[in-house]
DNA sequence: TTGTATGCGTTATCAA
DNA sequence: TTGATAACGCATACAA
């Protein structure tokens, strides 16, 4: 393949001059900017981005760590975070970590040896040794979606407490008392901070704490529909069920669907995660949606910005109730807040 | 950040010696082996990526230049890819066209300068002058899931010629004879051959083909739901409307429930692509499903294959129909095939 | 078994 | 404005 000494060759120039009017960093005479342009198409000159990371120490390139490409919350994170990337000029390399840190850590090895210039990673439950230590040696890092305990570092996420909040009131002015919640793993941030809300919102609408109303769940479908079969089985079970992802709430609704119970006649069923499908879904889904691709944006902006050398700080930006039709509202039109 | 070179004074011996532990390519005695790995270890050593591309001429990455991330066929595809690749120790970079052949040129030429060791291409439409001097250069390439015409390259695909006509014979035993089509892009392969093969099936089933039952959409959701639309305000609409892809079905699901319409006592649907949740809906669709793990897998492989130099065939897998419930089928189990 | 030295394709420094 | 050349970090041919 062609390389610039063949392009200098033809238009008769040095290297030094094709590398000039490639990179237009310096003042190059129209005559031989032109003779260096033909050269360039005659070959088909094609850079070689390898060689040039070698010697300019940058890839244009970021690394995107991403919890489960199965959940569809990633996927579209993924999306934003592709389109803010190529805009600003960047490429990005995905990784999968599929919620196990062995593989986010096999990721974030590989990338680092790819010398990606900044990492976008939704961490995994533990802190590693690996991401410790990249912290501590000062890589450019920002946290998405997910938080890590005790560790300085930026990080661009969303706070659905409010909007949890809403949700129970919205679910008590419908009349419902008896709440149940289907929660993530307590080693994510996301898990811990969305069953914390509920818990406060439960006692700020005077509504009692049953911990028989509390299942574990981790954020996968398996999890969702067997915590609904315990909930349902309960001898007093719950009004509502309110998934903690969109994940657990597909593996509610099959729960209760194998059951031949109604939705919402028979119990209703909210999810945290708004996906557009669930409006197809009958009844439409009441759900918490995440900003994501504000979420997938931003957090592409603070990495370049990191990467500039600027210090950023966190952004944490507001998931919002979309009320729809399974909860037992009145079958209005959908979308709108509650009263 | 450390180098051959301080891993080779901190441990006593040449860069070479290093190299050599690094990658096993030669014998090194016990001792100096594990002298370089401890210094490896305490100066927390990472081969930088780049370099050795460079010097190797091999980069251990893949490219993937997908239709469109937002169909959730391709990121299930994308996911595959990456699955296979990783196995076989390689990266993926992905590019998402959007369906723009301007687009999907921008990622060509973006992985072709990042010397990508091989590319997984879904054309877009037309065969770009890029793309045409791609396949004139001898990059390993390999078309997946699409196919170009008069392009000499290797291509990983699904027929599903053979499932619609399945299809099209489960509906007629049905008893439906009225049955409509909405079709991909006619620039697609996947398009064309989609809407030949239901017209196909039309005839061997002694059904007749009316133009009217034939719309044009875009593998969009709102070319789904306009397509839907009209056939629906025809004189005589028909009694199942048959999606070319899962977009388009989603936007004929909401045409229909906007219109408040039953699924199938009204009019039935069925799907090309069958997605996770189209259980879920009520009634489950009727789809014909992909093996898009296994074509993403064999994809990489071919892929790898071309890039060791050995010269694949294409592979052309089959699409499978699964009977579920929105065409009026009787409430039996779900997954089985027609009698 | 180990070391020395060269070059991969660029960019950037320094002279001219 | 342009050219010669060093350097980026590594792998490898060749010598020892």
């Amino acid at each position: 393949m062609a390389g610039v000494k063949d392009v200098a060759r033809l238009a008769g120039v040095s290297v030094a001059t094709v590398s000039r009017v490639l990179n237009d960093s310096a003042a190059v005479t129209e005559p031989t900017r032109a003779r260096v342009l033909a050269a360039v198409a005659e070959l088909g000159y094609r850079p070689n981005a390898v060689a040039r990371s070698l010697r300019t120490d940058a890839t244009r390139t970021i690394g995107l760590i991403i919890g489960d490409i199965l959940n569809p919350f990633f996927t579209e994170l993924a999306r934003a975070v592709e389109d803010e990337a190529r805009t600003l000029g960047y490429s990005v390399v995905i990784g999968n970590a599929d919620e196990r840190p062995d593989r986010q850590d096999h990721y974030v090895r590989t990338l680092l040896e790819q010398r990606v210039d900044g990492l976008l990673l939704c961490p995994t439950a533990e802190i590693t040794p690996l991401v410790r230590d990249m912290v501590a040696g000062g890589e450019p890092l920002v946290f998405l979606d997910r938080t890590l305990p005790g560790l300085e570092v930026p990080t661009v996420r969303a706070d659905g407490a409010e909007a949890i909040n809403e949700l129970v009131g919205h679910l008590r002015t419908l009349g419902h008392r008896r709440l149940a919640f289907i929660s993530g793993p307590a080693l994510l941030s996301t898990g811990r901070e969305r069953t914390a809300a509920f818990v406060a919102a439960l006692g700020e609408h005077g509504l009692a704490v049953r911990e028989d109303y509390l299942e574990a769940g981790d954020f996968q479908a398996a999890s969702g529909r067997a915590s609904a079969a315990r909930l349902l089985d309960l001898g007093e079970p719950p009004e509502v069920i309110v998934a903690g992802d969109n994940l657990m709430a597909l593996g509610a609704l099959d729960e209760i669907r194998a059951r031949g119970l109604r939705i919402p006649a028979d119990v209703g069923l909210a999810s945290y995660d708004d996906l557009p499908w669930f409006t197809h879904l009958d009844p439409p889904l009441t759900a918490i949606a995440q900003p994501v691709q504000a979420l997938g944006r931003r957090s592409v902006r603070a990495l370049i910005e990191r990467v500039a050398g600027q210090d950023v700080g966190s952004v944490v930006l507001s998931a919002r109730l979309v009320v729809r039709r399974s909860c037992g509202e009145p079958p209005f039109k959908e979308g709108s807040g509650p009263a």
